[in-house]
DNA sequence: GTGGGTGCAAAGGATTTGCACCTCC
DNA sequence: GGAGGTGCAAATCCTTTGCACCCAC
């Protein structure tokens, strides 16, 4: 976990500047957090809390996520599977690609993203201060998968 | 509704097509989901059908959506209040635009999107066969307000 | 006539909340 | 020592489901 060490440190800092105590819990949630690049759920983050701190409820993940999204340190992902999941890596909204099949959920990076914002704004009149952008399909494998299966 | 009435035919067409009976539930829901260009609710549609049906229950109105949805003749959109809101006007997949204020929901049409759709398979590999893009933020009358309660 | 549709009530599942106890600072 | 955090259980909220009755075709 070399990226997310640093963003581990960040994360704690964080939370510490914002006069929030630092527990055990808590320091178990945020590792479980960034542990993959998959956005877990809460749910998933559970059971890898738990595996660590068998006595964590799961209550708690759901308050310190709810810490961690006030300080803007963890963005929400509405996926297909109607959980929300948690993006504690990349805290500011960026696009995802989820994938039907096996449910991975991607970041991209995507240029036309702040042109098509402006764009939004011109066209509505609104002032724009959040999005959500979501695609969905068949990763790489699921891809292959289906073909396989038509074959 | 002039753009209603040929819309309205449209979805009762679809529904005889697929076999479905024409019950007045139905149509009163159909009426219901294209009475305003603000993407109604579920409850929002109870309550609309209520005042003509007062029998008819929330469950026969999500049950109904759940037809639409499966013929292609509305859209569900995720909006700020953690309620599904659905389009019926028009079906096809398209951005919307939130206001957090009042909680209007706004189609917008943008040049970007497909652009940004195939910047997105090309970036990730995925196959996309969905989209879902909203952006949240002050509709031009709640950015008067705000400036009013500020000044 | 009959199979799909309706309406009631109860279940479901993710998330939240109340509250007594605990523990970090 | 005391405010803030935790954990349990119960509550909440939207949505779905089971099932007996009903009515559009």
């Amino acid at each position: 976990m070399s990226y997310g060490a640093a963003r581990y440190e960040q994360i704690v800092a964080k939370l510490e500047a914002a006069g929030h105590r630092i527990t055990p819990q808590r320091l178990c949630i945020v590792e479980a957090l960034l542990a993959s690049d998959r956005h877990p759920s809460a749910e998933e983050i559970f059971a890898q809390v738990r595996l660590i701190s068998p006595t964590t409820s799961l209550a708690t993940i759901y308050k310190t996520l709810d810490t961690l999204k006030s300080l803007g340190e963890v963005l929400e992902v509405e996926s297909w599977d109607n959980r929300t999941h948690f993006d504690g890596l990349r805290p500011s909204p960026h696009p995802h690609i989820v994938c039907t099949g096996c449910g991975r959920i991607d970041d991209i990076d995507l240029q036309g993203v702040s042109a098509l914002q402006s764009e939004a704004e011109r066209v509505s009149g609104f002032k724009v201060d959040e999005q959500r952008l979501e695609f969905y399909g068949r990763c790489l494998k699921c891809q292959e998968t289906t073909a396989a299966n038509m074959a």
